[in-house]
DNA sequence: AGGCAAAATTGGTCGGACCAATTCAGAGCG
DNA sequence: CGCTCTGAATTGGTCCGACCAATTTTGCCT
């Protein structure tokens, strides 16, 4: 069976709404760079584009660029947000899923991460713990979402990146928003951060997919337990 | 709001397959020809021949020629249907998905059942049984879908009943389809099933979430090595 | 008639070019 | 300092011309 390289390209993009490496409401690279990137010409990847567009998964916008529909997060991002805004009750059962859900990517990491998802997640690594010593808390914040990020891309399962990139970004995103960041400030939980993030890392690196998971656990629980003395705090 | 050429093109083949101007298996004039008599571009008609037969209405052959399918399938809107239709590997990446997370509900579930959740599953699990009596397959496959819905439910977690309920049940209609039932109709096979089912059941009931978690696993497991040895039989 | 190779046809791909809508950055003003 | 406006850069939309490979058609020769 000839796969043309049309086909190709759309499988391409396809994979990556998948996965979660264009989120939902994304956009896209530019149609020039993007063709290039895929190795097709801009013609044969418009066709593609018009393939997925077609099916509803991307939108263009003339002069803007190519974005990401909420067509396949339809009733799963965007209820999401509103409903975890107007039901905080509803961050203990996410906080439940994400040790769930990460703990076992931080598990089939240990077991597949490739070379090239090692150097990537070595690359996370580095750049958050210059975050560190510069006590950069913006940094350290996107970082930590790139991190979880690149570990759940190196579960190498659909299904762990896109939930991670759609559903969990946006559970990290309402706590950045709603809770001021897990109070970053605080240096000793900066720094208790840092050694989780840390050790989890030597435990993928070590190839120890239970110590992964077990650490992925921990880290997931002081978060749990830094929100709730936060908001206890608030009402004590 | 700017109509574009591809759009003009797109809507003038849709009103020609619909009005009959073009028949099911009809073939199109040549691209060259079409292009000029709609006055676009080859290169703009070509994108709406992809929008088109991305929606299923048209098929390409190279050397031959554009033709109208018989577009007797109807369905398949879902963009989560056609990609796992059309991504195998998104199958196994579910299958392991579904492992963790109904692990999890199972687990959660032998901690948290209340009450009414325990009577809702021996419901369920009463009339499951009738219907492996019975040897009513139809009614077997329901049952199973709703078996797995009701422990998710009784996780009490939202994320997890959301998840079950539509990724998940989207999944288990997908093997339903391509792969008739797991091949409910062996004997042997359903009452395997049942076995598994029950031994939940009885985790559950027994308040036992290791042995929940762990016989969903098994459970899982089993019908990962169902459907590959499925899988197998294709190409023996 | 029949078989077979050359020629014509057709979809697939590429590169370049230009346009119009949009976005962005910097100048200028209050 | 902040705001507005303008021109440049970016981006999707469209067109053209060309070449390739698969397929179909043609037409010659046996």
């Amino acid at each position: 069976m000839p796969v043309s390289a049309a086909d190709r390209a759309t499988r391409a993009l396809e994979a990556r709404l998948l996965d979660g490496h264009y989120p939902a409401g994304a956009r896209l690279p530019a149609e020039r760079a993007l063709a290039e990137e895929l190795g097709v010409s801009r013609g044969t990847l418009r066709e593609a584009i018009q393939r997925l567009a077609a099916r509803g998964l991307l939108a263009t916008r003339v002069g803007s660029g190519v974005y990401v529909t909420e067509r396949l997060h339809g009733g799963l991002a965007s209820p999401w947000r509103q409903l975890l805004a107007e039901h905080p009750h509803l961050g203990s059962d996410m906080l439940e899923f994400r040790r769930v859900l990460e703990g076992a990517a931080a598990q089939f990491a240990a077991e597949r991460a490739s070379r090239a998802d090692l150097a990537t997640l070595r690359g996370v690594i580095d750049r958050l713990r210059r975050a560190r010593r510069d006590d950069d808390e913006a940094q350290e914040v996107l970082l930590d979402s790139v991190w979880h990020g690149s570990i759940a891309a190196a579960a190498h399962n659909s299904m762990f990146g896109y939930l991670q990139a759609n559903l969990l970004a946006m559970h990290r995103e309402h706590i950045a928003h709603n809770q001021a960041g897990l109070r970053y400030g605080d240096r000793a939980v900066a720094e208790a951060l840092w050694q989780q993030h840390f050790a989890l890392w030597e435990a993928i690196r070590g190839r120890d997919p239970d110590r992964a998971r077990d650490t992925m656990y921990a880290h997931i629980d002081f978060v749990r337990a830094r929100l709730a003395s936060d908001a206890a705090r608030v009402v004590p």
